[in-house]
DNA sequence: CTACTTGCAAATTATTTGCGCGGGG
DNA sequence: CCCCGCGCAAATAATTTGCAAGTAG
């Protein structure tokens, strides 16, 4: 019943603190590379393994808009996303978030909303400069 | 570069008439299931191919939340989602689209918005009321 | 006619899992 | 010491793709 996860191996704590140490919002291949170079022998399950645990814990947040494989965020706070369509990064948006906006969906007779997310789509400014725009 | 899909043929409409005339948010296989019904030698790879032509054009969208798998939703006008924790159900929500979301991350300096997804999760009326809540 | 699309089946890709050993508490 | 978590490799699950035959326009 109680979570798995009780022990902080060597493992856990290196892909907790890679999550926590970028603003990327890396997969799991780029965790597991990152990851190889502190413990060459660490395995991709494993990467997988502790990212579903931390992930269970509220520790870290697991995020897939669009792509086929998922992102991570070290970051377990609501907060809300901006997706290149151009490149594919995903960074923050530095905005609040907008409790108000679950009420409203409330009043519409969905359902009991517990948290909600919001991405926005379009071109991040690196890729505009690089068109040219 | 032209995207293909330009034939309308007996499955492409199908699929489209199929995704059209449901308020669920179906996957692949429950649509190639109901398309089955009409045209029995339809195949799997066909339903995947024409649900990528239709959302290309824009006539669909794809939703991917927190699944391992994909929905997909006959109405291509932006609305927001309802998903619920316990039977993993996609709803519409009835509310209206708040566009000056877009206007706000734009001045946090994110990038060039063009649209925004919004999606909240909880529990749905059905599964409040078997749990006896 | 003639590409575009299909059905079929094999291939890919991301992720999950079984198993026997190793180390955290 | 005990059992959870690891590395390894094989297994899934969803989706994609190559190819020869069918068909929409």
């Amino acid at each position: 019943m109680e979570a798995p996860g009780k022990r902080m191996t060597r493992q856990k704590k290196l892909i907790l603190d890679i999550l926590r140490s970028t603003k990327t919002h890396p997969t799991a291949d780029w965790i597991y590379a990152e990851a190889r170079k502190v413990l060459p022998d660490i395995s991709l399950g494993t990467v997988y393994r502790n990212l579903g645990v931390l992930k269970e814990a509220g520790e870290i947040m697991e995020l897939n808009y669009g792509s086929t494989y998922s992102r991570f965020d070290g970051n377990p706070e609501n907060h809300y996303h901006f997706v290149c369509l151009e490149c594919g990064r995903v960074t923050d948006v530095d905005m609040p978030v907008h409790r108000e906006l679950e009420k409203e969906a409330e009043e519409s007779g969905c359902g009991k909303v517990s948290y909600h997310r919001l991405e926005f789509y379009g071109v991040c400014p690196e890729c505009r400069r690089q068109k040219g725009e």
